[in-house]
RNA sequence: GCCCCCAUCGUCUAGUGGACCAGGACGCAGCCCUUUCAAGGCUAAAACUGGAGUUCGAAUCUCCAUGGGGGCACCA
């Protein structure tokens, strides 16, 4: 792999929510910035006044820095290639956009909508391909500029050549060849004085120095002008890389609003303001939308740095990939049961708190190590854990009454059970474990069974972190308290 | 309608003409461990879209078909 400082950006336009398909499309390019010891560069595409969302630059900025994706230049931070904000930046695309009059590869066009619109019905009546007509195309300049300086309305259009081909090249795909008669003569410049993408795009990606273009497919069938417009300046074109869709689940199709709706109700998304609060991790949503799209060979639980040292463009994959929810699963879970246990604490007590509980660090200290393995996200230590936090506990009767067992039979259990557990200095699982066990087997129940009643009585359920070690933290008063508290229910029912 | 891209287990993928009766991961099933739930260990089932060609030899190269995706805006 060459590894050349390289100079990539990740360019979104702020309209909606930031999903994965965006952050993946940030994460490319910044660890190939970082494997090659380069720049990655933020760039703000709001050159649509129309779909322009005043929120989503920020919900941009903050996903990208929860997942450790930090830029060297944008729009917050500066750096010498500013602005970075394409709406800044008006000057430079009115200036470059009579630049291509002037060298004769653009022209000034006048047509209205409203009468475009009515060629394209026309044409696709026709069954002809929707398209310019060109009845500007041909405008004596001297003319053209005469009705721009009266005040007329007019756009830019590139002056696609009429005959030829274009050879442009995608990295994971090899050289796309294209017969200019397929291609139009595209808008460039806005009547609102605002570019397209397309000369926004080009126009920056050279002005900022990037060498490697990574962005999403839907941009693949548009290279061929962009090829046009960069070498119509003179310039040489950057190194194109265009990553494959998101499909949804079933593969079937892209994700589409009921696609995430659905998703929502299964207690998944893909917005990354969502995920935060499901209790997904940002190491494990990198490791999940790295690897769609990305092959890498042996060892598939990575972090950000891990990426960054294994990153080879040419692994790749052209091909769209479906997204895989209990994939997302694995790697947050797995994810977690890497974290220390201070980190994971501190990660987990926002949940607590969320909940309103009384979280003090020392108990939930104790409780990660018992808990860590059985998180899947991590909003999952509620069910598990919250009830340390809490001064009593409601068992529901029937489950206090062991499998196989009366009430009154288990009321017994617990009974003698209390006597033990009452007997001991204090709890814990090596004190009482043994006496225990003596117990069961003195009994001649299984230890499911004994466990079991002791679980739902010291806990309120009957899924619960190790029995022994949660009667530590509770401590032995309460859990004498609670034993007893539930003797009298199983002795009531 | 036209143009472009893609195609290996259910899913994400490894594979760049012989080392492939196709490897890994998730999921699924079974077993082990086990006080619940997990985690962990082991085992299993599971794929080269189809057809022609090139070649001594093809998952790998070519063509066609099929399927899927994307695009054809004064949106990005």
């Amino acid at each position: 792999m060459n590894l050349k400082p390289v100079r990539t950006r990740f360019a979104p336009s702020p309209t909606g929510r930031m999903h994965i398909g965006n952050a993946r499309s940030a994460l490319y390019p910044f660890l190939l910035a970082r494997r090659t010891g380069g720049t990655f560069i933020l760039r703000i595409e709001d050159t649509d006044q129309k779909r322009y969302s005043p929120t989503a630059e920020a919900e941009l900025i903050e996903g990208l820095g929860w997942l450790g994706i930090h830029h060297d230049e944008g729009p917050d931070i500066g750096g010498p290639f500013g602005p970075y904000r394409q709406s800044e930046r008006r000057a430079i695309y009115h200036e470059y956009a009579w630049k291509l009059v002037d060298l004769g590869h653009a022209f000034p066009c006048f047509c209205t909508p409203a009468r475009l619109e009515k060629v394209r019905q026309e044409q696709m009546k026709n069954k002809q391909n929707p398209r310019y007509d060109g009845t500007c195309r041909g405008l004596e300049l001297g003319e053209a500029r005469r009705r721009v300086d009266a005040g007329e309305k007019y756009v830019i259009r590139f002056r696609m050549p009429k005959e030829g081909s274009i050879t442009a090249t995608d990295l994971l795909r090899g050289e796309i060849v294209t017969d200019n008669s397929a291609l139009d003569d595209s808008v460039l410049l806005k009547s609102d004085g605002l570019p397209t993408y397309h000369l926004a795009a080009m126009l920056d990606d050279h002005l900022m120095e990037i060498t490697h273009v990574i962005r999403g497919s839907e941009w693949l069938p548009s290279m061929p002008l962009h090829v046009h417009i960069i070498r119509a300046f003179g310039w040489d074109e950057p190194e194109f890389v265009h990553l494959s869709v998101f499909l949804k689940p079933s593969g079937k199709g892209k994700l589409s609003k009921r696609d995430t709706d659905q998703a929502m109700k299964d207690g998944y998304s893909i917005f990354l303001g969502d995920m935060q609060d499901l209790g997904y991790t940002p190491e494990g949503v990198l490791n999940w939308i790295a690897l769609m799209g990305w092959g890498v060979p042996e060892d598939d639980l990575l972090t950000l740095d891990d990426m960054i040292a294994r990153f080879d463009i040419h692994h790749l994959t052209p091909s769209p990939a479906a997204i895989n929810f209990a994939k997302l699963d694995h790697f947050n879970g797995a994810h977690i049961r890497s974290f220390r246990t201070e980190d994971l604490a501190a990660r987990l007590k926002p949940y607590f708190l969320r909940e309103n509980l009384a979280v003090d660090d020392a108990t939930l200290l104790k409780i990660v190590p018992l808990i860590r393995e059985r998180l899947v996200t991590l909003d999952d230590c509620l069910p598990f854990a919250a009830w340390f936090f809490r001064e009593t506990v409601e068992p529901k009767p029937e489950e206090l009454v062991a499998k196989g067992l009366t009430a009154s039979q288990s009321a017994d259990a617990a009974r003698k059970s209390l006597e033990v557990l009452a007997g001991l200095p204090e709890i814990t699982p090596q004190t009482a474990e043994p006496p225990m066990r003596a117990l069961v087997e003195r009994l001649s129940l299984s230890p499911n069974q004994v466990f079991g009643i002791l679980r739902v009585a010291v806990t309120g359920q009957t899924v619960s972190p190790p029995l022994f070690e949660s009667m530590e933290i509770v401590g032995k008063e309460k859990v004498l308290e609670r034993v007893t508290r539930a003797i009298v229910m199983l002795e009531k029912m």
